[in-house]
DNA sequence: GATAAGTGGTTTCATCTGATACGACCCGAC
DNA sequence: GTCGGGTCGTATCAGATGAAACCACTTATC
């Protein structure tokens, strides 16, 4: 793989795949993804939307899992499952909700709040290796810029498409 | 959504799941991938996968399975089932490699090659729809900055981690 | 040439994912 | 109060994914 997949200049309307930026977030997401997401399963057996749910509930407090849905842009079956494992394995508890019979609070169990202590600094290593060598204003332009390309992802998807 | 997830600054050592590199990347890759994929599968009816065999079969002209799992970096099982169903609907041809029995050298049809020259335009302006409003050299660095991530997560998955 | 080890691809299977359908419950209109 | 439409969460199902086993063939070694 080039170290460098801009160097060779592409003409406009040509395509060439190692500069297709969608085609780089993919790669480049997956491969962090699938790194951190082997990491969280063989030292504590989490799956990554069971520990972002911890980390919501770490952050925020008791959630629903509609709020949870909300914050952390997973879909509703992904939330109910991890919370149910979670559950399974007491590392959140769900206590009724007072005002709406459908729903329950989830909040972290002691268990689950120490778990939180143990792997956000494993967590925070892992970024910071990742970003090893970059310079603070680069990674706070690439986040701005994922935040740009997922609104703009969002727009186009509700438009129906660029053309 | 905040607009802008970096703008709650955090104290060194603390985690927000918003403000997380891979978070953000997972979530804005999985918009735009999502986008894309729905985009295809609706108007050609292929697959991401797929999509990426006629891409690279445009660009290099005929390849071995082999070749293309090393230039898309996809599982050689995702590879083989997108050659048999882009061969089912002979999108691409199949011919025996002269010097291995046990491969195959995979390239365009006619047809193939049609469809590519209709499919390349759009993608090209979903990555244009996506990146309107950036600064080229804003596109130029995001590139950069997920090659590198890339590298480092392959790095660190070799090692064993950041710890 | 026979045997062992390695490689290209396919099949199988266990898992994950998300769309859809559903049951339970809330709320407003009548 | 009850009827209809909406929301919360769960269950079900079809499709995608990747690890591992597998087959066919090649290459190296004897």
């Amino acid at each position: 793989m080039s170290p460098d997949g801009d160097s060779r200049r592409t003409q406009d309307g040509e395509l060439r795949l190692d500069a297709y930026l969608p085609y780089r977030l993919s790669v480049a997401s997956n491969a962090v993804s699938g790194l951190i997401a082997r990491s969280y399963q063989d030292r504590f057996g989490l799956s990554v939307p069971q520990w972002r749910v911890i980390c919501v509930l770490a952050e925020d407090g008791g959630l629903t899992q509609g709020q949870i849905v909300a914050r952390t842009v997973m879909d509703k079956v992904t939330v109910s499952r991890a919370a149910q494992e979670l559950l399974k394995r007491h590392l959140v508890g769900r206590s009724d909700h007072q005002a709406d019979g459908r729903s329950h609070v989830l909040a972290l169990t002691q268990e689950g709040a120490r778990l939180h202590v143990e792997i956000a600094p494993l967590a925070l290593a892992y970024e910071a290796a990742l970003i090893a060598g970059l310079a603070p204003d680069e990674v706070a332009l690439l986040k701005r810029l994922l935040t740009r390309l997922q609104a703009a992802a969002g727009q186009l998807a509700g438009d129906g498409g660029p053309g």
